[in-house]
DNA sequence: CTGTTAGCGCGTTCAC
DNA sequence: GTGAACGCGCTAACAG
């Protein structure tokens, strides 16, 4: 064996080895380290030299446990594997790190009572704030949440009843107004491609949306034009072969999600079928795909990056001492016409 | 105002309070929490009575500082925005949390001075383990790590010096087998579209391997088959094009990241190149735009989510009082032979 | 500006 | 099987 040290060997040095070697007490290591302001620039030297001469790294959960304020934000998504939760989470992560936080990260699996537990989880863990990716909870995770007294935002839809703060955009309007578009653009038989409802309001919502832009329309609201698909290329491919199929006549196809519309997109191509001559397709989501896809895909723009952003934001803020009042910001949507429709 | 509980109101209870409650001492509560077999029935009973009726969680902070265990983990991946990573997290994150533990994640932006910063806030915070995914490290971090003799797990390559332990795949034998693929399929002038390499050993050893496979071939090393491309589908089809005007006898396209190879696949649509008829097209991971695509998209399937699971495993283990000796995994790759070549 | 005292809310250790 | 004493490493609050 080598006489390189071995893992593990030596515990860490403490606040009081280091204000020892420094000739100074803990209290002064303690307020060099954290507001050097208030510190003489001799003991500033002191502490400095000696905490580089160890490497000392102050022990953060004692510190969390004697201030009884933590520095870690719980994140609760849907799906760590979707990509689109992740321009959130990098924006949100930017803005908490450069505030000193940091990022605790669990998935969901769309299921509410792992919900309940994660946020259980991260508040014995007490962390200083909570963001959501989703507006629909348990009655208990609620309650959990409000008598646990952490600043929480919402966001994925606007929550009727927030629990607290609310960054999103509109799931409902945002569907609607996509297919409002389609209707402008002179197509008749619109297919509606829903990802799974159950338990997603977000999806529930889409839905909704694009019934209600039908009857604005005048248009009969035909159960047979929407089909639930699970997020998949081929999921999309297939739905829309049987729209299609069912539908002789549809001209437009609207999914809730950029790999439907993707796979649907493909679909066409491997069967010759013009888009958007033989049918038109528009997507959920601004993703690079849908832009560099041939043809290129009309869709809607939600503004993640600035979602993650705003609600880091007002996190930090409220942790900075904004009062807790409730805030429900609504950052729109955009619609993004391209050639595929 | 409402008569509704007002957010932050009353702080949390703690373990002597629902002591007194179920009239035992805090350490039964403690026990009847942590080790339910060590404490008699009708205790047990008793605590999970006032446990429930206040909807205590115990503070882990102070829990955490008390053991002098945590039950953290940090992760440390490249770019959080990158969907390659989040199948790996995935599986590393279920795994983790069947055993109890969270995830901090951090995103080093390829950025080793960054890296660094973040594996000494992570440390800071007591993680009981580390997840890198990078094994190209600053002298100071190694140090850093070595000496705190927290387990830390390596992927994304098979580093020469473990810092500990590795999982991975060689990006070395993996760039090189696609290229004898290639080769062996007949392709005589293939090109290579690299991703970026300052700071990035996987690419490095992609672009090595490339090479290395060229040689064995008996065929000439030639700087200008080989081409650097941030990674964006733009990026992608603009060095297809670059590539082949600057040899017009180019027959296949080895890009080392999805993005470029599809973007590169939508170049050749929109300019009405077969694919693989005027040129092939190779990838590197196996995600499911590659498979769905048109033509789909010969590739190298990459075991992310094995190298997850696996990382989360070993380091489970090493908490759970295995020996503190180097291992390095090498899981492998397979090539993904489809329609594009 | 600096040091002292007294916890933060638990778990470890050792009696009983 | 249960409880009391003590300490984890740091910071709040106050004294100087």
């Amino acid at each position: 064996m080598s006489g390189k040290a071995r893992r593990g060997e030596g515990s860490a040095l403490k606040m009081r080895d280091i204000a020892r070697h420094a000739g100074v007490s803990p209290m002064t290591v303690s307020r060099a380290l954290r507001q050097p302001s208030a510190v003489s620039e001799e003991m500033r030297r002191k502490v400095d030299a000696a905490v580089r001469e160890f490497g000392y790294l102050p022990n953060r959960i004692a510190g969390s446990l004697s201030s009884s304020r933590s520095n870690t934000v719980g994140l609760v998504v849907p799906s760590i594997r979707n990509s689109l939760y992740a321009s959130m989470i990098q924006a949100a992560s930017d803005v908490l790190r450069a505030n000193g936080l940091h990022l605790m990260i669990a998935d969901s699996g769309h299921r509410l009572e792992d919900e309940e537990a994660l946020v259980s989880a991260f508040l014995a863990q007490r962390v200083c704030g909570l963001i959501l990716h989703n507006t629909v909870h348990s009655k208990r995770m609620r309650k959990l949440v409000e008598t646990s007294g952490v600043p929480v935002i919402e966001t994925g839809n606007l929550p009727d009843e927030p629990l607290d703060m609310a960054v999103s955009y509109s799931n409902f309007e945002a569907a609607r107004a996509m297919t409002l578009h389609l209707a402008r653009l002179g197509y008749r038989r619109i297919g509606f491609v829903t990802l799974p409802v159950r338990d997603n309001d977000r999806s529930e919502e889409r839905r909704r949306g694009y019934f209600a832009a039908l009857k604005e329309l005048g248009r009969p609201a035909d159960d047979s034009l929407v089909l639930e698909a699970a997020g998949g290329f081929s999921e999309g491919a297939d739905a829309l072969v049987r729209l299609v199929n069912a539908h002789p006549d549809l001209d437009a196809g609207f999914f809730a999600g950029e790999v439907l519309a993707v796979g649907a997109l493909f679909e066409c191509q491997r069967r010759g079928w013009a888009v958007p001559g033989r049918i038109a397709i528009a997507s959920f989501d601004d993703v690079d795909l849908l832009r560099h896809a041939v043809p290129s895909v009309t869709t809607l723009r939600i503004p993640r990056p600035e979602i993650g952003k705003r609600s880091a934001e007002l996190l930090v803020r409220r942790l900075q001492g904004a009062p807790a009042e409730p805030i429900k910001v609504d950052l729109g949507f955009e619609i993004v016409q391209r050639e595929s429709s």
